[in-house]
RNA sequence: GUGAAUGUAGCUCAGUUGGCAGAGUACCAGGUUGUGGCCCUGGGGGCCAAGGGUUCAAGUCCCUUCAUUCACCCCA
């Protein structure tokens, strides 16, 4: 029988991979708590509607990439394919939002989208997110933006790109987008890619983000959508950008920075790196003011981001196992001597000093168990051989000196 | 969903015009009958992704399937 392997776009994380991780969550967990951010936990699956109605319907995510089942009463359900429409209905149900007060909340965990695998993209991948909720003010915006700045920094990722862009809100994006459509449709349709085309009913901004040579140069003449900003939206942006700049943060305006979700409202950013392959995208996030209210919650603005955790590790130095205190050899070789069991004991008790490391189970001889000790790059090699348990004691070699001495195995009590 | 590349030892990969299945590394043992790393010697390890076809003969050529990777699309 061939052993079942693990299915396409999902991925078993050991030794270094796992460790990467961890430092990621601990790290999140340090620098979020000094803005004041708490962790939440929420579940993985929700209803389907949730999603379809936080993220669009017209979005790829919710019509092409969503793992969507019936459950056995029926019910629809999703794996979610992001995070901030969870942590929304969560914080709604627990009737934690109050416009005006702020709550400030970060989660991590897995996120499921049905994609074709590639480097940088898996179909469960990871993601750091955090969101505040209740405030309306350019200053939320950008003290999110600078704890995700801080944490970047803190995790040693350097060469990345930020890129902020505004989208206008529900009164003037609508003008922007009447604009735009106007002019795609006043040039010759056949000079836009088939994508384009279909775009143009779908979502017209995303033509802006279009990477087929044709579209860019036509889009380069489109209209701007920082000149169709209502005058509420412009003086939010400017606020935020001299803001942001103030606190020392480099970044680039990107006018033509489309978000996928079609939650987003004034301020959007995103955080790109040019060394992990085709996709670039380490972070991205922004304002959602009106999405908590189209959840059922109350009128309560919000800013976030989500962080790619698969594309953060492709950034970051190799992490190193921690090296152990001890390894616990056993070199008596005689049937049924007990000296493993003195091992397992002597073991215990070291860990209960708080030392780590582990202990042999099968005797061998000096040499075999002196090189799984150097393999296990441990400090100290406990020795008990026959001279040593027929006397009650323990040889302990400093790995790294050389040196060793002879203590009584009674003395750890 | 589309395209391309790749599947040979635990891992990284050689394998010529079709002719006995290989290396490095890792693992195990030995090189001082109680002392690691470096070095030397030896050893265990393989349905050559799966199935079919061509051939005296297939890891190698042909077909099908599966898997992986990269890219498109889109996004973290």
């Amino acid at each position: 029988m061939s052993a079942i392997q693990k299915i396409k776009g999902f991925a078993d994380m050991f030794g270094e991979d796992s460790r990467a991780f961890t430092r990621m969550e601990s790290v999140a967990r340090d620098i979020f708590t000094r803005y004041g951010f708490g962790e939440v936990r929420i579940p993985v699956l929700e209803r389907t509607e949730l999603f379809a109605k936080g993220i669009g319907e017209d979005t790829d995510v919710v019509g092409k990439e969503m793992y969507t089942f019936t459950d056995r009463g029926d019910r629809s359900l999703t794996l979610r394919p992001e995070a901030t429409a969870g942590v929304l209905r969560a914080c709604i149900e627990a009737g934690a939002v109050e416009p005006g007060k702020p709550s400030r909340l970060f989660a991590f965990g897995p996120m499921f989208r049905y994609e074709r695998p590639q480097k940088g993209r898996m179909r469960q991948f990871h993601q750091i997110d955090a969101e505040l909720l209740g405030s309306p003010e350019p200053q939320a915006d950008v003290e999110v933006i600078l704890m995700l700045r801080d944490y970047l920094e803190e995790l040693g990722i350097g060469d990345l790109s930020f890129e902020l862009n505004s989208l206008g809100c529900r009164e003037c994006r609508p003008h922007y987008r009447a604009a735009l459509t106007a002019y795609f449709e006043s040039l010759d349709e056949e000079k836009l890619c088939e994508d384009c085309r279909r775009r143009m009913k779908t979502n017209p901004l995303r033509v802006l983000d279009c990477k087929v040579p044709g579209c860019k140069a036509m889009v380069e003449k489109a209209p701007a959508i920082a000149d169709h900003l209502c005058a509420g939206c412009r003086d939010h942006f400017s606020a935020v950008l001299s803001l942001v700049s103030r606190a020392g943060l480099a970044y680039t305006l990107n006018p033509r920075l489309v978000r996928g979700l079609d939650y987003y409202q004034r301020t959007t950013f995103e955080v790109t790196s040019g060394a992990i392959g085709a996709q670039t995208a380490v972070a991205g996030g922004g304002r959602y003011d009106g999405l908590v209210q189209q959840l059922g919650g109350p009128d309560a603005p919000g800013v976030g981001f989500a962080c790619g955790m698969e594309r953060l590790a492709l950034l970051m130095e190799k992490q190193e196992a921690p090296r152990p205190d001890f390894f616990l050899a056993v070199t008596d070789t005689r049937e049924k001597s007990g000296a493993v069991d003195a091992a397992i004991l002597l073991g215990h008790k070291l860990r209960l000093r708080g030392l780590s490391g582990e202990c042999d189970y099968e005797p061998g001889s000096m040499k075999s168990r002196l090189r799984r000790a150097g393999k296990l790059n441990v400090k100290k090699c406990y020795i008990i051989g026959p001279e040593e348990f027929d006397a009650g004691k323990v040889t302990v070699k400093d790995m790294e000196e050389g040196g060793q001495l002879s203590l009584d195995i009674a003395a750890f009590d």
